[in-house]
DNA sequence: GCTCAAAAGTGGTCTGACCACTTTTCATTA
DNA sequence: TAATGAAAAGTGGTCAGACCACTTTTGAGC
C-alpha cells in the first residue's frame, strides 16, 4: 500500500531495476552490462523503454555506450550524483546567506587570478569601466563583477557564478552614490596594477559598504 | 570538418535543438512545449529519439510530463542549476582543468574561513587527523579535505565541492608517502594556530606535490 | 598457425500501431 | 440561453518490427 506511491514513472522503475540487476550480477565500473535486447527480455519491457532509461543514465554520466560494442558502466563517476542533485533541488531554506558567501568567494578568487596575470590586468575593459564610472554615473556595479568573472577565464566558475547571481536576492539596486565611486575606482586601479592585496581589500570594503548602505 | 567533432551523440544534439527551440519560442518555465509528435516532425527525427531526449531532461528535472496532458518546462527555478551542471558534465572536453581549479578554490577558501575563526580552529578533528597521520600511515588525504569543507560551515559550498570531487579525475590514489606527511602536518598545524598565510601556502605546496608525484 | 571475409552481436533510428489519460469540442438537454 | 456530458481530438506510454552502422566473434581457406 505504501509502495504504490512511486508507481508512477515507469522508466524510473526501469532505472531502479537496472541498478538492482547490476548489483546482483556484480558488474563493476568499466564492465559491460547486458545488451538492450537482453534487458528488454529480462525486464519484460520493450526495447525502446530500456533505451529511454539507458539514455537518462548516459546523460548523467553513469554509463557509456559504444556503437556496435555494447554498454558499459562508467568507470569514473559514482551515482552519488543523483542524490546530490536531488538534495540540491529539495532544499533552499536558509541558503541565502550561503549563496552570498560562495558568490563573494568566486568574485574574490577571480580578482586574485586577474591580478596574477599580466595579460588579464591589461585588458582594455578595465580602463573602459574606469572611464564610464567617472563620466556617466552609470551602474557599473554588476557590470564590473560580470567582467571580472568572465576575464578570470574559468568557464565552470563563470557558470556557477551566474547561477549564484540568479539566486541572490540582490537588494543592491540603487544608483551608485558618490561614496561608492572611489571604492570601485580603487578596486579597478589595484587590479590593473596587479596589487592583489589592495584589490581584494578594496573589494571587501566595497562589499561592506553595499551591505551597510542597503539597510 | 571541424564541426564533425561533436557529431557523435545524436540524442544530445536533440537536447540542444530543444533548448534552442525553447529559446526561440520564448517558452517560459511552467509553460507547455510542443508535443512529441510535433517535435519529431519539426526536428526531422523519429518520435522515439525525441522521447529519449525528453526522458533525459525529465530525469534531470528540467521538464515535467503529464500523461495525456503534455510536456512542460519545469517551474522550479533551481533546475537551471541542474542544467548548467549537467550540460557542463557532458561535452566540454577541457573542463577537467576548470573543475580542478574551482575545487581548489573552494578548498583554499575553506582554509581561510577556518583560520579566521577560533572555534573552528580548535575543533578536535584536526588534532585527531594529525595523530592519525603520525601513527597509522593512513590515507588522510581525502579525509582532511572533506573535513575542511565540512568545518567551514557553508552547506552550499560543501555540496558544490562534493559535486566537483565526483567529477574529478582523482589520479591521486596512491598511498601517502613520507614526503607528503610533513606537508600535511604543516597545513594542519598552521590551521590550528590560525596562520592563514602559512596554511594556504602549505596547501598549495601540498597540491603542487600531488600534481608532480602523480606523473 | 595465420589471415581475413562472413556471420553474429549490438547500439542507433524510424515507423506504425495500440493503450491510457487529458483536453477540447459540440450536440443534447434542462 | 446556459449547463451538461459524451464523443472526438490531442498527447504521453509502450511495444514490436524493421533497417542501418558499427564492432566483435567465428571459422573456412590458406
Amino acid at each position: 500500500m505504501d509502495k504504490k506511491q512511486e508507481n508512477k514513472k515507469v522508466f524510473l522503475e526501469i532505472v531502479n531495476q537496472l541498478r538492482k540487476l547490476i548489483k546482483q550480477e556484480g558488474i563493476k565500473p568499466g564492465e559491460k552490462i547486458p545488451s538492450e535486447r537482453v534487458l528488454s527480455e529480462r525486464l519484460n519491457v520493450g526495447r525502446s523503454s530500456v533505451r529511454e532509461a539507458l539514455r537518462s543514465l548516459e546523460l548523467l554520466g553513469l554509463i557509456e555506450t559504444r556503437h556496435g560494442g555494447g554498454t558499459f558502466l562508467s568507470a569514473v563517476h559514482s551515482n552519488q550524483l543523483v542524490e546530490i542533485l536531488a538534495s540540491f533541488i529539495l532544499q533552499e531554506n536558509k541558503a541565502v546567506e550561503d549563496v552570498h558567501i560562495v558568490r563573494r568567494m568566486h568574485e574574490k578568487e577571480a580578482i586574485r587570478v586577474i591580478c596574477s596575470e599580466q595579460s588579464l590586468r591589461s585588458l582594455p575593459v578595465w580602463e573602459s569601466l574606469f572611464m564610464k564610472l567617472e563620466l556617466e554615473n552609470e551602474i557599473v556595479r554588476d557590470l564590473l563583477l560580470r567582467e571580472l568573472m568572465i576575464a578570470s577565464g574559468n568557464r565552470l566558475a563563470l557558470k556557477i557564478w551566474l547561477q549564484l547571481v540568479a539566486y541572490s536576492a540582490t537588494p543592491l539596486k540603487k544608483l551608485s552614490t558618490e561614496e561608492e565611486k572611489p571604492l570601485l575606482q580603487m578596486l579597478i586601479k589595484a587590479l590593473q596594477l596587479g596589487y592583489e592585496k589592495e584589490a581584494t581589500s578594496a573589494y571587501e570594503n566595497w562589499m561592506h559598504y553595499l551591505k551597510n548602505s542597503s539597510s
